[in-house]
DNA sequence: AGCTAGTGTGAAAGCGCTCTCTCGGCAGAT
DNA sequence: ATCTGCCGAGAGAGCGCTTTCACACTAGCT
């Protein structure tokens, strides 16, 4: 009679037990090493670790969950519609700058997207043990997320400050002194007849922008009429463009609130024969990676999103950790990149 | 003295028992209903829809993936030593199919990045029973991840052919055909001096791409001399068009192999007063966001990358599923979609 | 009537950890 | 010597599910 091979889906890898046995110490002791508790004798814990190497042991993460009562993870909700903000470079510095973060710790990173449709089913899921704590971006109007998590007890951090009176930890570029800056350069360059191609009015993002610009014009008495509205897709750029141009034929500066926006808006002046910067001077926003690639290479002012990223993930894992006297919110500083558009 | 009040951290949310007692039935039943299995009366599982609606009830996953022996997860792996992929909008958009394929199963998504230097930790953790499958992103040169995982026996599916000669299910775009047809749309237009920015070396879409390219141009019986590699960011697409331009000034096209890069090439050229298309011709590959707002609108061979992802994750799961029979890999079409550039 | 085969259901044994409890030992204070 | 503390370690009770297994009940056959 032949041995049957077993092929039953065994996990590959020892289980605590193993490595307790092989240690020649108990489960307890395993759990503390792991765990980087105190009370472990330095001699129990590096035999415990020379155990974890030889068997090459993972602990289960499920099991440390279940019995643990938290997750070892933090989801990153994308509140859009379509899921278009994926596109942006925006998103992706965040991304990077969450995981840089999170790198080290343990913990895991789970992609969630939101649609206005789902939010219910999103909040079920947030509350069903599975994550520590949220990180939010791209909130649109007052969403009804953020209370919503807030009653379950969630952490919660957002990106991006949001509109409404709702109170909840969030980090932000300056967005109006961005805003003023741009306007103030423009000015500084001795333009007269400025534009502005504006964020969503639905977000805070675009709110402030905007407002700061206007502001900024506003100490040059200069005319603040020249608003279109994007919504940070170049194709609205281009359509923005457009409608200032007819509205404005004599413009010659234009503040778009985002680089991604201002490439459909320099395709529109150049098809229109108007050189940038010479008869159109262009200022954009984000300073992500096409601004230096653009043409004209563009002058933009420049946030750190990867930054933001880093610190909305920073202050959640402080407040997962119970850290007393965190701030509230966090602004984040912008500069002004000088290239050629403007 | 004063009653403590009770803070502890208790998960909002009943549990399966209390849902159970409400529906008059065992926890067994109720599970059966959860996970949509026979053997359930009519009125029983009607019962416990009901019940879990009253109670608001979310299953706590820790618990079904310890139990259960599964995870309701995959992961996907961007492998990438920097994490810069994350701003390419072919990430973006492999990202957005992966979820689009997701929603609707109970799956939820993992994002994991893998520098070469903690590959063993990244397979440890892959096979610590956190996810059920992994996608694979970007994988540069005959990466060990994909021999490691195959070990441990985590099903995976890679996007965009691996080089070397493991097989490992893939899904990718028709390279080779796309690179072929921007070479004879240009050669079309009459071109004769074709030059080429092509991807990395490293990696098999470079490699796909740049051969078929070569073989379009054959056919023409033109050089293929002129060929300069980037690494799918702008400013190497700038210098690219650089060395391409001293090497050949009389070229009158270039192949950008991806769009990204061709926002780099378009401000070379401009800089250096090309007109495009009229003196050289620029097609690039993707028909990413930036290409139909770039500076001319620019001709691309288009690669529907959402697909790409959602063909990936469709392939994983088939597989979790146990589906047979199931193709080892996957090529997607690629399009020529003519603009302004060429 | 007696036997299968197929349905519907519940009891209970884990899944692999964490964490509370308990207890021995050993320092320093009485 | 005896009494406190505190450090170090183990036993074992869960965490909230899934999943056998056993059992009851229906038909549909000999």
């Amino acid at each position: 009679m032949t041995v049957m091979t077993e092929t039953a889906k065994r996990r590959p890898g020892a289980r605590i037990e193993e490595v307790a046995r092989v240690a020649g110490v108990s489960k307890s002791t395993v759990s503390r090493v792991i765990n980087d508790e105190q009370y472990v004798s330095a001699k129990a814990r590096e035999a415990v670790h020379a155990a974890i190497a030889q068997l090459g042991y993972a602990p289960n993460q499920a099991a440390r969950a279940l019995a643990g009562h938290r997750a070892n993870a933090i989801a990153l909700v994308v509140s859009e519609p379509s899921g278009r903000v994926l596109s942006d470079p925006f998103f992706a510095g965040v991304l990077r700058g969450v995981h840089r973060e999170l790198t080290g710790r343990h913990m895991q990173l789970l992609l969630m997207m939101s649609q206005p449709s789902d939010t219910e089913d999103l909040v079920t899921y947030l509350s069903s043990g599975h994550v520590d704590g949220a990180l939010l971006v791209s909130l649109h109007g007052e969403d009804p997320l953020v209370p919503m998590l807030n009653e379950i007890g969630l952490p919660v951090v957002v990106g991006g400050r949001p509109l409404g009176k709702t109170s909840v930890p969030f980090v932000d570029a300056d967005n109006f002194t961005g805003g003023l800056d741009a306007a103030r350069h423009l000015v500084s360059l001795g333009r007269k007849r400025i534009a502005t191609v504006a964020g969503p009015k639905d977000m805070a993002v675009g709110a402030d922008r905007l407002n700061g610009f206007k502001r900024g014009l506003s100490e040059a008495k200069i005319a603040t009429d020249l608003v279109a509205h994007g919504d940070f897709t170049p194709e609205s750029g281009t359509r923005a463009m457009e409608r200032l141009l007819q509205k404005a034929p004599d413009l010659d500066a234009v503040f778009v609130a985002a680089d991604i926006m201002a490439l459909g808006a320099l395709q529109v002046l150049h098809a229109q024969g108007r050189r940038v910067p010479e008869d159109v001077a262009v200022i954009g926003f984000d300073d992500s990676v096409f601004a230096a690639s653009a043409t004209p290479p563009l002058t933009t002012i420049r946030q750190d999103v990867e930054e933001l990223g880093r610190t909305m993930t920073w202050r959640l894992l402080a407040e997962l950790a119970g850290e007393q006297g965190l701030p509230p919110s966090l602004l984040l500083p912008t500069s002004l990149v000088v290239r050629t558009s403007a």
